[in-house]
DNA sequence: GCCGTTTTCGGCCCGACTGTTTTCAGTCG
C-alpha cells in the first residue's frame, strides 16, 4: 500500500523530535519539523510524486536530503536514520515530551542523568524526589510533572470546531462584563476556521491590564490557572479546553490579531518577507529600527508589506503570501452566496420534519431550492426508501411545488453505492429524479483499491451526480476509509460529477486540501448540510468555512448558481 | 538541513512566562 502524506509527517516529526532531545544543532531540527509541516499541507500525495520520477526539491523548504529522506520512506515504509538514532534515543521519551512542561532538554536530562523512558518511570521518580535532585528542576517541577501526568491522561486534545464555538459565545458573555475591555476578539485557529482547535486564543485591547487578567482566572470555570501574567494569561475551563488571554494596547491591535491568529507557518512567512524588505514584524507591529510604520489594523500590516488583505481561513502558508503580493487572492464564497441545499432528510426516512417544514425553514432561510434525498432501501438502520415509497414521495413534492411557489423542491435521493460499485436504486426510478447524492455507507474496510474501484465505477454510472461525504471520515472519532482521494477527485473532474462537502461539523467531508485539489482538476463542489431537522438546516455555515480554507469561490460550488444553471450542471 | 532580487556561506521569527537561578535557560505558541 502507498505510503501516506500522513505517515511521512509522522515520521519526519519524530526524527526532528528524537534528533532534539539528542542535541542536535536547532535548526536542522527546525527544518526536519518544517519539512513535516509542509508535507501536512500538501494537497498532492507525495508517493505518486515520488514514483512518477517528480522533483520533490521544487517544494519550498524541501531540499536535497529531506527529499532523498522521503523517497526513502516511500520505498521502504520507514528511514534508516531514525532506527539509527532510536538506538541510542529511545523512541518512548516521545511520550514524555508530550506532557506540557517538559521540552526536548529537561527530557534528555532526564534520561541521561536518571535512565528515565517512559511515563510511569517518571512518575516514580518524582514520587521519590529524585527529580529535584537534578539542576534545572525544583520541587516545584516535581509536583507540576505529577500534575500534569495526572491530567495528560483525561485532556482531549482537541475539539470540534462547533463545540468551541459554544464556549466561546459564553466566555465573551463573561469577559464583556468589564468595562475596561475595549475591543476583544478571538484568535487563532478558531479564527482560521479549521475543523478542530486544540485551544482558544482570546485577544483584548484594554486599560488597566491587570484588572482584566483578574477578571479572567476568576472566571467561576476556571479549572486551573496555567499562567497568569501582565501580558499574557493561561488557564483550562471545567470543559477541559485551555484558553490563553492577551492584552495588547490599541494601537497594536491589528498586530497582535495577525500574530495570534496564525498559522505559525503563515507568520514566519511574513516575518521572512519582512526581513527581506528590511523591516521587523512581531506582535506589536511593524518596525523600522525603532518607528511602528504599522499596528493598529490588520489591513495597516499587509499594506504596509505590500500585501492584499488575507482572509484568515488562507492563512497556512499554503501560497497565500505569494498570491496576496501578486494581487491573485481568491475572492471566497461567503454564506451569503449559498442558493439552496442539496442534501437532507425528511420523515419519510430518518428525518424529523416534514418535507413542507423543511420547506419552509429553507424559505426563510431566502433559500431558491432544495433537494429532499433520503437514504435508498439497503441502509435500512436508516429507514431507507424503497422504489414505492419513493414514488410516493415524488407525488408529494410535486403537490407541495404547485402549493410554495416561493421555493423549489427538488426530487432527490441519497443513493448506497454497493459493495461491487452499483447503486442501490433500479435504473428507470433513479432517471425519474432531479439529482442523486450517492455514498459509502457499508463496508468501510475495503482495501484501498477496492474501495477506489467501488467509487469510480459508481460514477461513471450516468445517473450520478453527487458523492457525498467523500471519505466517511468523522472528526475527532473515525477515520476516512482507505480510498485514493486524489484519483477519486480526478475522475470527477473527467466524469462530471460533483464532490459534496459535508457541513456536518464533525464530518466537514470533503477536506479541505481536496476542495483546493478539486478546484485545482476542475472538479465542481456542493456544499450541503446533510440535515435531518429544520435546524440542521443552519449548519451551511460551517460547510462554507471549510470551502473557504479550500480556497473556493462561488463559481466553485453549484448550489451558488441559481435553479436553470443548477439544472443544467446536473443534466449530465 | 534549507536557502539566496546584496549571499553557495552564514544566517535561520520572536517575545512572554516560569522556575531555578542570581542573570538566565527552557518551554510555549
Amino acid at each position: 500500500m502507498p505510503v501516506s502524506n500522513l505517515q511521512i509527517e509522522k515520521i519526519l516529526d519524530h526524527y526532528a523530535d528524537l534528533l532534539d532531545i539528542d542535541g542536535a544543532n536547532q535548526f536542522k531540527v527546525r527544518a526536519y519539523k518544517n519539512a513535516a509541516r509542509i508535507v501536512d499541507g500538501l494537497s498532492s500525495n507525495l508517493s505518486d510524486l515520488v514514483l512518477s520520477g517528480e522533483d520533490l526539491t521544487r517544494i519550498s523548504g524541501i531540499g536535497k536530503d529531506i527529499a532523498s529522506d522521503i523517497r526513502e520512506i516511500v520505498e521502504t515504509e520507514t528511514l534508516s536514520k531514525l532506527l539509527e538514532l532510536q538506538e541510542h534515543v529511545p523512541e518512548e521519551l516521545l511520550r514524555i515530551l508530550e506532557l506540557p512542561g517538559l521540552g526536548p532538554k529537561k527530557v534528555k536530562s532526564l534520561y541521561r542523568e536518571l535512565g528515565i523512558t517512559t511515563i510511569a518511570e517518571l512518575k516514580q521518580n518524582c514520587e521519590a524526589g529524585e527529580i529535584s535532585k537534578l539542576s534545572g528542576f525544583g520541587k516545584k517541577s516535581e509536583k507540576q510533572i505529577l500534575e500534569a501526568i495526572e491530567k495528560f491522561s483525561r485532556r482531549p486534545d482537541r475539539f470540534l470546531l462547533s463545540t468551541a464555538r459554544e464556549l466561546v459565545e459564553k466566555l465573551l458573555q463573561y469577559l464583556r462584563q468589564l468595562p475596561e475591555i475595549q475591543e476583544i476578539q478571538v484568535a487563532g485557529s478558531y479564527r482560521r476556521a479549521k475543523s478542530t482547535v486544540g485551544d482558544l486564543d482570546i485577544l483584548v485591547a484594554g486599560e488597566n491590564r491587570e484588572k482584566i487578567m483578574l477578571h479572567f482566572v476568576e472566571n467561576p470555570e476556571v479549572e486551573e490557572i496555567i499562567s497568569h501574567g501582565d501580558t499574557k494569561s493561561s488557564v483550562v475551563l471545567n470543559t477541559a479546553i485551555q484558553v490563553d488571554l492577551r492584552v495588547v494596547d490599541q494601537s497594536g491591535f491589528g498586530a497582535a490579531l495577525h500574530y495570534f491568529t496564525g498559522s505559525q507557518a503563515h507568520n514566519i512567512a511574513i516575518r521572512h518577507l519582512g526581513l527581506q524588505q528590511g523591516v521587523k514584524v512581531n506582535e506589536y507591529g511593524v518596525f523600522k529600527q525603532k518607528e511602528q510604520l504599522a499596528g493598529r489594523t490588520e489591513q495597516e500590516i499587509f499594506d504596509c508589506l505590500g500585501l492584499d488583505y488575507i482572509d484568515p481561513e488562507l492563512r497556512e502558508n499554503r501560497g497565500e503570501v505569494e498570491a496576496a503580493r501578486e494581487n491573485r487572492l481568491p475572492g471566497l464564497i461567503r454564506p451569503e452566496d449559498i442558493k439552496g441545499d442539496l442534501h437532507m432528510h425528511t420523515s419519510y426516512s430518518d428525518g424529523m420534519h416534514s418535507i413542507e417544514q423543511m420547506a419552509e425553514a429553507a424559505v426563510e432561510l431566502g433559500y431558491e431550492y432544495i433537494a429532499v434525498t433520503e437514504h435508498s432501501q439497503s441502509l435500512k438502520v436508516a429507514r431507507g426508501l424503497g422504489p414505492e415509497k419513493l414514488k410516493q414521495q415524488m407525488q408529494e413534492i410535486d403537490r407541495l411545488n404547485r402549493e410554495l411557489p416561493e421555493i423549489t423542491v427538488l426530487k432527490g435521493l441519497e443513493v448506497d453505492i454497493l459493495q461491487d460499485g452499483s447503486l442501490d436504486m433500479p435504473e428507470y426510478i433513479l432517471r425519474q429524479l432531479d439529482l442523486t447524492v450517492c455514498a459509502v455507507h457499508s463496508k468501510f474496510n475495503l482495501s484501498r483499491e477496492e474501495q477506489t474501484e467501488r467509487i469510480t465505477t459508481a460514477m461513471a454510472n450516468p445517473n450520478f451526480n453527487i458523492l457525498a461525504h467523500p471519505s466517511g471520515r468523522l472528526l475527532l472519532s473515525r477515520d476516512p476509509y482507505q480510498v485514493d482521494m486524489e484519483s477519486i477527485v480526478r475522475a470527477a473532474a473527467e466524469k462530471n460529477v460533483v464532490l459534496e462537502l459535508n457541513s456536518q461539523p464533525e464530518r466537514l467531508d470533503l477536506d479541505e486540501f481536496y476542495c483546493l485539489r478539486a478546484k485545482e482538476l476542475g472538479a465542481a463542489v456542493s456544499i450541503s448540510t446533510d440535515s435531518h431537522n429544520t435546524p440542521g438546516l443552519s449548519l451551511m455555515h460551517h460547510g462554507v468555512h471549510q470551502a473557504r480554507r479550500g480556497w473556493l469561490e462561488p463559481r466553485d460550488v453549484i448550489n451558488t448558481r441559481n435553479l436553470p444553471e443548477l439544472k443544467k450542471i446536473l443534466q449530465k
